[in-house]
Parts: structure tokens; C-alpha cells; sequence
DNA sequence: TTCGTCCCGCAACAGAATTGCATCTGGGCC
DNA sequence: GGCCCAGATGCAATTCTGTTGCGGGACGAA
């Protein structure tokens, strides 16, 4: 699919990495522009198979990458039905409150940027809230 | 924590079964008690604890049960933060749209009654919507 | 009591993610 | 440009969660 052409979405990921003050790695910006290029949130898998045409990465390395990139907010990670983790380029301005479609089908996962939700709700006493989440399930236009 | 003892749980527990017109066995009345019982969703680990001062049950059993109780509507399942299923029963009247709080220290996950959830929403074209979850993370009492 | 369905327990398996450790490297410093 | 080391990477082994296959046994209808 991806070429190991540079892309827009490589020299994005270099840009926001060099931006954050961080150690710049071929894994690093790999893993970061798969996400940034995708139209979708990846899995695990999906990432790995994004970075076959470039050089090797290797599977726990991924993982360490993506872990980075939770710790420094470049990425965003979403529990699916299927038990497994999906990530994608955390968008400016956008972390509190978002809303994801998921395909109960096939386990694709995309963001909702249109539906607005609800920020604030009543909680159990001594509950505090942080962060509000609104998965719709369903089926997607490839599934349906 | 829970004795052996009967408890109104357990009677609930063999009433809704009977009602199904399901098979009774043990294991499924002690699962289903265990979920009734606890204030909160229940992890497959949990309910083994739940059901430690009884019978001993498979592990494989439980899983099987609860699947059991997905089909039939008797329980609800939760994809936690943690990759890890949570299960409660299925409160009458409530199925499609419901909203649970996370707390991101211990996991643990909670209905809430009182929230009302959007229940719709614009979608990409071409995917169809079928359930809407609203899930608030946060911290719980104990971890606040 | 008999009998057939299907439930249970045991064992082996599968997939995602984590941990330990030795090696290598990005980039600050001279 | 070359040196150096904190920390990033690769490999192997392990943990954790959940699934599948199969033979024996129990529930409940007749």
C-alpha cells in the first residue's frame, strides 16, 4: 500500500517528535506517520503490516513506540469489542471528550468529529470524572 | 465474602433461569447469583472469587456460562480499559442504550442509572448505528 | 427408571501484550 | 568530526485472557 517514499504524513511525524523535544528514531516516526496517514484507528497488527514495505521493526518495539506516544500525547489508544487495542494521531484540541464509531462486524474502528457529547454527567458521590467517551456500534459501510 | 448460605440473589438467580425455561445446573445459578449480588461489573476473575466458598467451577465453565447468559439476555458485557471482559445482569427495560463510569486506577466499572445517553447521532455515510455507549472515566471513590 | 440432549471438567491451544536482558544508536558535548 | 552514555531496539521467554476438542456425566422429559 505506503511506499517508502517520503510522504506528507512522514515529514508531519518528524515535525511533531522534533516539536516535543524528543529522540528522534526510524521506528518512531515510522509508527507515528502509519497512524497520522491512516483514515482509521490501527491496530497493533495493522501497524506492523503499514511498516512491512520499510525496514524491519520489530513486534515489542512497536509496542514500546506506541506506549511513547500515549506518555506523550501524540497518539490515542481505544479499547475495542474485540479485546484489542487500536491507536490513533491524537488530533490539536481534542482529547477530553470524543466519539468513535465502532463496526461490530469487522472491528473497525473510526472518530467521530461531527457528534458532540455530552461533557459533563451526574456522578456516584466521591466519583470524579476526567474524560467522556461516546462509542456508537454498528455496522460500516463496508460490513452493512 | 459471600457465605455458602442462601441468599436472595441465589432465589432471584434460579427464578429468572426457570423463567427463561433454561436448563438449571449449579454453575450457572452461582454465576448469575454472583453477578445479581455485586454492586458493579464483575471481571471472569471476580466471579471466580465470587464463587470460591462454593463448588469449585471450571474456568472454562464460567466462560461458557457467561456466554450463555449473552445469549439469553440475562447478562450484559463491558470491553474495559484493560482489555478485560466485565459482565453484570441485565437490568429489565435497559438494553440499547446505557452509560458506565471506568475508573482508570483500579478498572473497576460501574452502571450508571442516571445519565442519559444521545441516542443518536450523525454518521459517515453509509453505517448504520445500532447501540450507543457513554463511558466516563475517571476516578472511583476508593482511588479518588 | 430410562434415555437423549447438552453441560461440565480437563487439557491443549491461540492471540495480544509484557518483561528481562544484551546490544546498538541518536544526539549532546568536546 | 569523534566520543560517549542514557535510553531505544531486538530477541526470547513469559504472562494473561479467552477459546476449542473431547469424553464422561447430569438434567429433566417421558
Amino acid at each position: 500500500m505506503k511506499s517508502t517514499r517520503r510522504t506528507p504524513a512522514d515529514t508531519t511525524a518528524v515535525q511533531l517528535i522534533r516539536g516535543a523535544g524528543e529522540r528522534l528514531t526510524g521506528p518512531r516516526s515510522a509508527v507515528l506517520a502509519a497512524l497520522i496517514g491512516a483514515g482509521h484507528a490501527l491496530t497493533h497488527h495493522e501497524i506492523e503490516e503499514a511498516l512491512r514495505p520499510g525496514p524491519a521493526v520489530d513486534r515489542v518495539t512497536v509496542y514500546r513506540v506506541l506506549d511513547w506516544l500515549l506518555a506523550i500525547g501524540l497518539a490515542h489508544r481505544i479499547a475495542g469489542d474485540d479485546r484489542v487495542w487500536r491507536f490513533t494521531a491524537t488530533v490539536q484540541g481534542r482529547h477530553r471528550s470524543h466519539a468513535h464509531f465502532t463496526c461490530s462486524e469487522c472491528g473497525k474502528v473510526v472518530c467521530l468529529r461531527d457528534v458532540k457529547v455530552p461533557s459533563a454527567a451526574r456522578m456516584p458521590r466521591g466519583f470524579l470524572s476526567r474524560e467522556v467517551e461516546l462509542t456508537i456500534k454498528g455496522l460500516c459501510a463496508a460490513c452493512h
